[in-house]
DNA sequence: GAGCCTCAACTCATCAGAGGAGTTGCCGCA
DNA sequence: TGCGGCAACTCCTCTGATGAGTTGAGGCTC
């Protein structure tokens, strides 16, 4: 009683609602169902695979959960584009599991976009250079700290972008969100005077130079060192 | 009927089994369940959350699949620790959709690895350099390819571990297998003529004096050049 | 008294059937 | 032609029940 007739070589499923899991992700992975594809509705999967509609439900939850489908009331199944919600998801976890993973994650975020900064001055395209520069307009002229922050995320996402790799971009995307977070939770009630958005602001723009000169090296080491003021400025805050 | 007592102040789950979801998993990231803890078993969560049995399921299976818990068959589920399934799982699924994720993939790990080489530098432990030496001896005294390979990824991996930030070791060790994978598709029936093994254990050996010399940009530098070897030979391999 | 075996209680895994709620597209009406 | 309503489809949740794996207590044997 073969109930998958899809099984993978690699190893059984235990359970009936793996062997879906299992299933459909091989039908995606494979590129049977592209992003945006509608799945079999929950009856037709059951009928098809042989189960009870509870555990393809079991089955297409896991895969929701894990980011490559995506369910809403009312409608089919359908097949996800690759994002960053699962990455966020698991940086969230750790830091909010352990607060000294913010400090860690801190790190990983340097390495990687010292790394962004690098390739952007390899493979940025003019358009995307005009992007950063217009962030980099906007923090100029942002009137508040929200305003400000909001276009300093936009330059840092530009290039990622720039870089040309998509999964630095999923990366880096996924660890904004739990970065802002403990930036704000650690800053809070701190705020001794305004920080020093203007020397920020020249770090950023110093970055931006050497991604135009096409200058990779250096745009690394304005990265880096515009990182490492970040990464004190949130390390004095801790030790508050 | 407010059906979870602990509604997180951001966003009322949309359906029963998210607010599931959103409860246990709060009570995780909080620590009221450290990882090795059993959780109460469905019928008692059920209870407890006022739904069915079912919804409990959905809501623990989720949580699962997304890597914060592990259920077997016949016992209560155990809160897991942190672990790098979850990252292997996205890792793999961003490759098999996408071959070009594979060298996107591995100019990621070059980004990182670099870093991990550096912060080794800083902080390894006498021990964890013993551990170091160790894998090298072993990939000097390999009798085949499965032995050369095991101990290069041990030399790796304790790379990682020696830099003291976990983040580092948990994604390094997210894409060992699909880079690995990657590599041994793309070399099938490939193999013309052994690899330069010795060159391979030079790279590695320099790598290791660098670190053991506390000399942190000089690891980094080692790094850059043993993996951008390696990105060479797959790139050739592609080619073809 | 020590060690092994059996079994009962607990737990997850899956099934069947049914009603509620959201979405969509067709059909008829103005 | 344009619009409103209804019907079909789909996911969401519930109830009740059976099968299968795990565990620990109790009794039996030596």
């Amino acid at each position: 009683m073969a109930a998958t007739p899809t099984e993978p070589a690699g190893s059984a499923p235990r359970t009936a609602s793996d062997a879906v899991v299992a299933h459909l992700e091989t039908l995606i992975l494979d590129g049977t169902y592209q992003a945006g594809d509608s799945l079999p509705s929950e009856t037709e999967l059951a009928a098809e695979l042989q189960v009870s509609r509870l555990t393809v439900r079991e089955g297409v939850r896991s895969l929701a959960a894990r980011g490559l489908v995506e369910v809403s009331h009312g409608r089919r199944p359908v097949v996800a584009a690759p994002n960053a919600t699962l990455l966020r998801d698991f940086f969230s976890s750790s830091v909010r599991r352990d607060a000294a993973g913010l400090l860690e994650l801190l790190d990983v975020r340097l390495a990687i976009e010292v790394h962004a900064a690098e390739l952007a001055a390899r493979h940025a395209t003019q358009a995307q250079l005009d992007s950063l520069e217009a962030a980099l307009q906007a923090m100029a002229d942002a009137p508040d700290d929200d305003a400000f922050t909001a276009a300093d995320m936009r330059f840092h996402h530009g290039i990622t972008e720039a870089s040309g790799n998509r999964m630095i971009r999923l990366l880096v995307e996924g660890m904004a969100e739990p970065l802002e977070v403990g930036r704000r939770q650690s800053l809070r009630g701190y705020l001794q005077g305004a920080p020093d958005l203007d020397g920020l602001i020249a770090e950023h723009r110093a970055v931006f130079d050497r991604i135009a000169a096409r200058d990779a090296s250096g745009a690394a080491r304005a990265m880096r060192k515009h990182l490492g003021t970040t990464r004190r400025d949130l390390l004095r805050a801790f030790s508050r």
